[in-house]
DNA sequence: TCTCAAAGAGCGAACGTTCATTCTCAAATT
DNA sequence: AATTTGAGAATGAACGTTCGCTCTTTGAGA
């Protein structure tokens, strides 16, 4: 019997990729490993050698994927930002545009809440603060959240479905710090529930925007 | 003319100080230094060669004074948390509790808009997750904070003074996070007017801590 | 008031280590 | 045969820290 060659054999578990799918999948092992070392000691303290070890490959070899240190830290950083980014797309489906604000802050706390992303979040934010690149991502995908913020909050104030108490930019300045404040903290980690945590967005935003329906707690 | 040994001399601008006063000048001299290194860097990315060339001074002179990098860190993040808690102190002054807390909240962020204390910042609590010395920093300070906080809160409370919708432990977390997340994100330096951010937080709060006399919004 | 040993402050070269990255070469894949 | 993938030793630079040294300040005894 003759073993075929894994090009074109099946049934088993790991076959038949094409050379760009291997790429891929050791691409995203790196990324994987590279995040679960920064978590660990930071950008700056985590070194090729420890993520090498991480991923179980050869210095050499890693560099036939990354061209640089520099260049994982910005995938890894411009990867979690569009995740955001994405996840702040939530509001288009919402029915109304304070339900869809709610509905994106909580998630966005639900996700920040997870694994090592609360400490991933934060040393990306110090990151930005000095390297450019990071610097340039992070804003690019704020700006592409708050533009389309932006448009959402425009209409509901012309429709009056909202009448918020401060003027739109500063409007959206706020709101995004609420909730990345609310975020990083990581408070569900801190014994505080979800529901507790949305009754309070429900009120104090409720409180900013003042929707036309008062229809804001889910309980007092 | 004989020059004096300025041990007792006057009249020029720096003589006549103990040695402990001369150590006390160059302590404050090397943690300014050091703070610029790592608002422009990071605690990780500043050298203590860069440090020394920002201070004026040789590796040999500068570890007279403290023992280690890690020294030097913990030395800001200790400094620059005991002033924020010194700033909440404020509350202990203020008319109401409401007007505490809103006081409070102000100060912490007009100081957070000044130098790079917004980076500072940032560098810390990045730094907080896993350095466990300035972990541990930062814990006490935030639990001093707290702790002064929730006493006032509970009294307020059962004095029906304010009417929280949340739990007393949530509502602290909550309020902490919507102060320091407007905080960190500095917008003042987006053109977001200090009066817009005290509206936006009188009305925020005041929808969360149901004060008893509404006088919550300084204007509409 | 003067002298002098002790202590403190400062310098800058040098230490051993670790860093990101590169090089050379072998194995595997096409 | 040609190309891709990988290993792992090697590289030079940079790191935090220490060392041996000089110069200055200090304070007690003469």
């Amino acid at each position: 019997m003759l073993l075929d060659t894994e090009t074109h054999a099946n049934g088993s578990s790991e076959e038949s990729l094409s050379r760009a799918e291997r790429r891929d999948i050791q691409i995203k092992r790196i990324l994987e490993a590279a995040k679960t070392c920064f978590v660990r000691s930071g950008f700056q303290g985590a070194s090729m050698h420890q993520i090498c070890a991480e991923v179980g490959m050869s210095p050499g070899a890693l560099y036939r994927y990354f061209p640089s240190k520099e260049a994982i830290i910005a995938a890894i950083a411009e990867a979690d930002r569009k995740h955001d980014a994405e996840m702040f797309a939530l509001i288009e489906q919402a029915p109304s545009i304070f339900e869809g604000i709610i509905a994106c802050a909580m998630a966005h706390i639900r996700h920040t809440h997870l694994d090592g992303n609360a400490a991933m979040f934060t040393e990306i934010r110090a990151e930005s603060m000095r390297n450019e690149l990071v610097r340039d991502t992070c804003l690019q995908c704020m700006m592409d959240v708050e533009n389309d913020f932006r448009v959402h909050l425009e209409r509901a104030i012309e429709a009056g479905e909202i009448d918020p108490v401060v003027p739109l930019e500063s409007l959206l300045g706020i709101l995004m710090s609420i909730g990345e404040g609310i975020a990083i903290n990581d408070l569900p980690s801190r014994n505080i529930t979800f529901d507790e945590i949305e009754t309070a967005l429900r009120v104090s935003l409720g409180a900013l925007l003042r929707p036309r329906d008062n229809a804001i707690a889910t309980r007092t």
